[in-house]
DNA sequence: TGCACGATGAAC
DNA sequence: TTCATCGTGCAC
């Protein structure tokens, strides 16, 4: 496996948000290598996108979307869950892709499928906010063979405040993978 | 300083 | 459809 450089992540976010998809999120924690393969995605456009978070400005919270790509923007959700994010483009473009669901690759033993989910299962917290994706605990990957996935596109999940950017299809699924959160 | 509200998940 | 639970952003 090959870890992605920071060109990959410096991109358009929605073809990052699509080629995402099949690649493989590691974590090193206490010696023990976790990895997932990433079958949902979501892109978050920058601070024109009502649905992001960056739509609110730079503020404490937001600082790392507004930052470099090939970041971790890690935040906690309703009060209980963490949400992954890696951030995209250039530094203060403000956008990102949500992590949604993964596939269990080695040592996952909880549910995957649903960002607060995968979070649980990769021992994913807010201490991985801003951390750099080009480091050696935690990182994406690609196989050298990647094989071709078909990707569904739907309008994201949970945004129905962001008026029409709620019905923009920028949630991306592998096909048919028993995975995915909500196909 | 107070308060409304989530990029969720589970139960009913 | 309702609820748990708390950090964030913004009004006062």
């Amino acid at each position: 496996m090959k870890k992605l450089p920071r060109e990959f992540y410096d991109r358009d976010t929605t073809s990052v948000a699509k080629e995402l998809l099949g690649k493989f999120l590691v974590h090193r924690i206490n010696g023990q290598e976790r990895i997932g393969k990433i079958v949902e995605t979501e892109a978050y456009l920058g601070p024109h996108d009502l649905a992001a978070h960056s739509a609110k400005g730079l503020t404490a919270r937001t600082k790392v979307m507004f930052g470099a790509p090939g970041h971790a923007y890690v935040y906690l959700i309703y009060g209980m869950y963490y949400c992954v994010n890696v951030v995209t483009e250039k530094e203060g473009h403000a956008s990102a892709v949500l992590l949604r669901a993964l596939e269990p690759v080695k040592n996952i033993e909880l549910r995957t499928s649903g960002p607060g989910l995968l979070c649980n299962a990769m021992d994913i917290t807010k201490k991985l906010n801003g951390h750099d994706l080009l480091s050696d605990d935690f990182y994406i990957a690609e196989e050298a063979t990647a094989a071709r996935v078909r990707i569904i596109k739907r309008a994201r999940i949970g945004v129905h405040y962001a008026k029409h950017w709620a019905k923009r299809l920028l949630r991306f699924y592998i096909k048919d993978n028993k995975y995915v959160s909500r196909p």
